[in-house]
DNA sequence: ACCGGTCTAGACTGGTGGTCTAATCCTCGC
DNA sequence: GCGAGGATTAGACCACCAGTCTAGACCGGT
């Protein structure tokens, strides 16, 4: 968890910081990412940085979750108080994601960024990241689940931690997939429609 | 790509290679691992382990390859040249998978290195690895998408890469949600039938 | 016997993330 | 106004890392 003295430094060096991490992380993933780098770059002391994150990834961990929190200020948020049909409910979760992917296009060091913290997932020294993102989504993930299965849009016949570990994947799986192969931009739309109906396939109620 | 010399070497000392670099992989992740340390725990010297090897990435992609070759052996090869339906196809994989989920079970250190493989893929050391990986099961799966949309088992109205992508993505997240849950033994029989019919559900061609 | 290439040992290099101590700053109580 | 003492900073230092390099050992062919 980041300390609490980085609270109270000037906020042009906390964004220097920010943004040079970013930079570092973006550009060379998280293991060839340099502390020193950053440091350097920033003009921040050792002593000063471990004074403000326990290290290095603790520092990414903070850096995503800024950069996630933006991402998600630039879109519409997902409202499925109003939708009680199940067509309804996977056509709100396709435009959100069609929102998502469009924002994430929009700013590409976001999204090698966030590519980084996939490449990295799952590396011991992420645990404790993972841990910190997924509760600040876990719950999203599971409200949005749950009211999904309220109207009978989502199977209920599995424990939710296996739909949402699936659901994640096959949209990550997706997600590297459009981004590195870069379709001919005519074939998008319906490759991402394709793709969320792969996942309401393999999630929705059958009757 | 491994040297030409590591073939030469003693038979004994080759196996006290992969074994301590298997152990050492599978117990630390890739980028934990220590180099030095596995020369230490087999006597070996650098110069000689440069010899052999390209560099740290280059023994794990040796190792991984021997332990995945020999995990292959143990389990009964997927023969889909008499399977003419789809629900045929999609029964002899299920049967495969399960084949291979159990193998697997019964040889923890070697699921220690292919989660390894797992959480390090997608670093950018890995990428010769993934590659030549790739040349080994990339053939394979292809050939069996290709005989799925032969028998109309499959959809063939998405680009095969991202079938696949999508495939693997999915048994990746189910294996690993099925590995670290470890539901009760009575209820994994049900889980991995209903996991298998997510992926079928995802991919299987529709009327 | 000796010559030449192959193999081996391990010191060495430039880098890493993280720790530690000494100094400075800054904010309080007085 | 000023001094004490905790919070903050600087950066030397540490152990370790993957990878390079050189000097020599080994060994087969002539």
């Amino acid at each position: 968890m980041v300390r609490s003295g980085f609270a109270k430094v000037p906020v042009a060096q906390r964004r220097a910081i920010v943004s040079a991490a970013t930079e570092e992380f973006a550009a060379h993933g998280f293991h060839n990412a340099s502390l020193n780098r950053i440091l350097e770059a920033t003009g921040t002391s050792k002593g000063s940085m471990y004074h403000y994150f326990d290290g290095k990834s603790d520092l990414f961990a903070y850096v995503v979750r800024v950069e996630l929190e933006q991402l998600m200020r630039g879109v519409e948020p997902l409202d499925l108080t109003t939708t009680v049909t199940a067509d309804a409910f996977w056509s709100a979760l396709a435009t959100y994601y069609l929102d998502l992917m469009s924002a994430l296009r929009a700013a590409p060091q976001l999204a090698a960024m966030i590519r980084a913290w996939i490449a990295a997932s799952g590396t011991s020294e992420m645990q404790h990241v993972q841990k910190e993102l997924e509760t600040m989504i876990g719950p999203w993930m599971q409200q949005v689940l749950a009211t999904g299965q309220g109207i009978g849009a989502v199977r209920d016949d599995l424990p939710p931690g296996l739909l949402i570990a699936v659901a994640g994947a096959m949209g990550q799986a997706i997600d590297t997939w459009l981004m590195t192969q870069a379709p001919e931009a005519g074939d998008l739309p319906r490759l991402t429609s394709a793709s969320i109906g792969m996942i309401r396939r393999a999630l929705e109620a059958r009757p």
